[in-house]
DNA sequence: AATACAATTTAGGCTAGACTAAAAAAATTA
DNA sequence: TAATTTTTTTAGTCTAGCCTAAATTGTATT
């Protein structure tokens, strides 16, 4: 079964819409999603259904079928893979490499991904913290802690960022927040949510929506002892 | 100026017909190329004639504009240090790159080819011996001399291939002829044009047809004393 | 339950890039 | 040069993927 480049396109999109929407994606969210129309994503997810990559029932939206998820984790797969090649081996700055991934996610060669991901040592995150896909689809759980949710005090480390808009890669590049960070709450501000840290051994602020967009992990060297 | 991946392949197209007849090409020669019909090849010539790309006069074919030959190359650089990448760093078998490469050569970024040449190493010739272009699109002569039409006796060195076909790869990598083989010409035969020859040391038969299709070198270190 | 509003689908068009068949021009042959 | 063949162009179709406008269905409100 092939597919064009505007179907993985949408088949990615449904994907990532239906984590948030499970029961089943609508015409307008993928509409705004992919900046086209609802009536042009009408007609694309009954060609979908027709290729039985969704399941589309009339003015109730779609859903991935297996066979739609298995190819959308594939094409998110190599979007990743294709991101740590771009920041690891060419060293690219990682706010510049989703639109080079946006192309190279649809080159069609399994032979290249498989040869890809062992160059590349087999990664499980890209360079935004975003787990990888292995190649039969299987994908661990994204993140669920955000730095807003911690308790004053605690130890943990940045392991990934929610939204991954050029503007906030680059904030967190010109403030020193990368993966692997130690940070540790030191308080936070009532009126506007904004969070007083401790960014590797240095005081920072940081304003309620970066700490809604960061994902961090508890710090096991420090969690349990102090 | 933006191109479209089938203006892009026309482009190449031309260029590559253009080394044989730089008068101008058909639209014959073009549809055969492409494997596609004559009217879709008048159709999207006068395309690339409004951008400025080609030359096209009725019923005489069409030559490549310098700005239309600029684009080939940069196709081409893409094509050839995309191919450098699969054989040097994926290690794929240098038979299997082609179609991948044909892909990859579309994708946009000028960022892209600059640190992808520099992580090759700026290399000058992709795995068949063919020369890259530089930024500019400046591009070394390719090889002139064919294997048949050394003297009896001369010493040379395989520097690339003429047709790139999979199966005359396969034939090559079972005979051990490389890139870098030492080769003597022993003599050959009259009738049929075979070659007998030695390889790195040991003897060969080789028919016309390979000896026709195989780049050579005058070796340096042979050639003054021997 | 009736009405109003929002979401979705249908109908019909548009463009790129292919195609076929027919017409026109160029090249070849007699 | 005239006739024939080949090449090229034109005219008209087709499909994918988008669009707008109108019609339909679903949802929310009274």
């Amino acid at each position: 079964m092939d597919f064009t480049l505007s179907e993985e396109n949408y088949l990615k999109a449904i994907f990532h819409l239906q984590q948030q929407s499970p029961s089943g994606v609508s015409t307008n969210e993928i509409a705004q999603r992919m900046k086209t129309k609802a009536s042009s994503v009408t007609d694309m997810i009954k060609k979908l259904d027709a290729k039985g990559m969704v399941n589309y029932v009339k003015y109730r939206g779609a859903t991935l079928t297996e066979n739609g998820k298995i190819h959308a984790l594939q094409v998110i797969r190599k979007h990743r893979l294709w991101e740590v090649f771009l920041v690891d081996k060419l060293d690219f700055p990682w706010d510049e490499v989703h639109e080079i991934a946006e192309q190279l996610e649809h080159i069609q060669s399994k032979e290249l991904v498989r040869r890809l991901d062992e160059f590349l040592g087999h990664p499980q995150y890209d360079p935004h913290g975003d787990p990888i896909p292995d190649a039969q689809g299987n994908m661990q759980r994204k993140h669920q802690l955000l730095l807003a949710q911690c308790d004053d005090g605690a130890n943990v480390i940045c392991v990934g960022v929610l939204e991954s808009s050029r503007s906030f890669l680059q904030y967190l590049d010109q403030k020193h927040i990368t993966i692997g960070s130690e940070i540790k709450v030191l308080g936070r501000e009532p009126f506007d949510g904004s969070m007083s840290i401790e960014l590797d051994g240095k005081p920072l602020f940081v304003s309620e929506k970066i700490a809604n967009n960061l994902y961090v992990q508890m710090d096991q060297s420090l969690s349990y002892d102090g």
